[in-house]
DNA sequence: CATCATGTTATAAT
DNA sequence: CATTATAACATGAT
C-alpha cells in the first residue's frame, strides 16, 4: 500500500510518542523484517531512549532517537505504524512495539516485506545520507529527468517511474496516475517521448507528488475525483475523462491500470516529434 | 483451490 | 561490466 504520500503519513503517526522515553521494546525476533537487523542492539539501545523527530524520504522512514539512536524503517508492501495507549499487547503481525510510560509506537506488517535497522552514532546512517535526490527538490531537474530517460530510452516509461533510485516514492498508483495525467500509453518508451512530452512529465510528476502529500500525507483523505486513483480500484472501473471501461494487464510484472482511449503511445501521437539529444523543441 | 496484491532484491540471463 | 528478466519472499483477500 504505502507510496510517497502514505508512507509520509504513516511516519507521523509516531509522533504522538515524542519525548517519551521507552520503557520496553517488544519484538517478534524471527520476523523477517529484522532480516538486516541487529536486533539486540535495538534492544538495548532504544531502551531509555525518546523519540525526537520523523523523516520520509520516498518510501524510506527514519526517526531521530535521544543519545545517537536511529531507526530506518521500510514498509513494504503491507506495513503500517501506529500508537496505541499504554499498555498494548502485541498479536501475530506486531513485529515492533515501543512501550512507554503513555503510549506504545507499533509496526505491523502482515506480509513482512517491509524492513526494520538500527543505527547509533551521531549521524543518520550513510544509507540514509545517501538517497536520491527527491521529485520535489530544486534539483530534480529537466536536465537530470532527460538524460534518464535517455539512458533507459527503450524501457516504457510505466516501468521507469517505479524506480526508486530516480523517482523516490513513486509506485505503482503514482506511476499509474502519471501516465494517465499524460495520457500516455503505460507501454510508451521512454525513447518516443520529446520535449514536450519530458516537460508534462516534469510538470505532472510534481503536481501528483505535492498533491498527494497534502490530502492522503496529510490526514488519509482522498486526492480529487478526477483523478484515476479514485476509480482503479472500484467495481466498474471506469475512466473518470471519458468513461470507457479501464484496461488492467503486467507490464514488465507490475499490474498497470489505464484507459486505453484517453492513453496512447507516443509515436502514434501525431502532435510530436520523438525525444532526441539534439531535439530543440519549445518547453512551455 | 488458484490468482492477485499500492515492493524490493538476489540470481540468472543477455 | 551494465542492463534486463525472473523468482522469491509471507500472508490475506477475492
Amino acid at each position: 500500500m504505502p507510496e510517497l504520500a502514505e508512507v509520509a503519513y504513516y511516519a507521523k503517526q509516531w509522533d504522538a510518542g515524542k519525548r517519551l522515553p521507552v520503557a520496553e521494546v517488544c519484538a517478534h525476533e524471527k520476523s523477517r523484517v529484522f532480516r538486516r537487523c541487529d536486533l539486540p542492539a535495538l534492544i538495548s539501545g532504544l531502551k531509555g531512549s525518546a523519540l525526537i523527530r520523523s523523516h520520509s524520504h520516498g518510501k524510506q522512514m527514519l526517526f531521530e532517537f535521544s543519545g545517537g539512536h536511529w531507526l530506518t524503517l521500510h514498509l513494504g508492501m503491507t506495513g503500517e505504524l501506529s500508537t496505541k495507549p499504554h499498555p498494548f499487547s502485541p498479536t501475530k503481525h506486531d513485529h515492533l512495539v515501543l512501550h512507554t510510560q503513555m503510549i506504545d509506537l507499533i509496526f505491523t506488517d502482515s506480509r513482512q516485506f517491509g524492513s526494520i535497522q538500527y543505527h547509533c552514532g551521531d549521524k543518520p546512517p550513510t544509507s540514509w545520507l545517501k538517497l536520491p535526490t527527491q521529485i520535489m527538490d530544486a534539483d530534480f531537474t529537466l536536465d537530470r529527468l532527460r538524460a534518464f530517460l535517455l539512458r533507459h530510452s527503450r524501457q516504457p516509461l510505466k516501468a521507469l517511474l517505479l524506480d526508486q533510485q530516480f523517482f523516490p516514492g513513486i509506485g505503482n498508483w503514482m506511476a499509474d496516475e502519471i501516465m494517465w495525467q499524460m495520457r500516455l500509453h503505460p507501454l510508451t518508451t521512454a525513447a518516443t517521448l520529446n520535449e514536450k512530452h519530458l516537460c508534462a512529465l516534469h510538470r505532472v510528476l510534481r503536481k501528483i507528488c505535492a498533491a498527494a502529500l497534502k490530502t492522503i500525507g496529510d490526514d488519509w483523505s482522498d486526492p480529487p475525483k478526477s483523478w484515476l486513483f479514485r476509480h482503479r480500484w472500484v467495481k466498474g472501473r471506469a475512466c473518470p475523462r471519458c468513461g470507457t471501461s479501464l484496461m488492467r494487464d503486467a507490464v514488465q510484472s507490475r499490474t498497470a491500470c489505464w484507459c486505453p482511449v484517453c492513453q496512447m503511445t507516443a509515436k502514434d501521437d501525431g502532435r510530436f516529434n520523438f525525444l532526441r539529444p539534439d531535439s530543440k523543441a519549445v518547453c512551455h
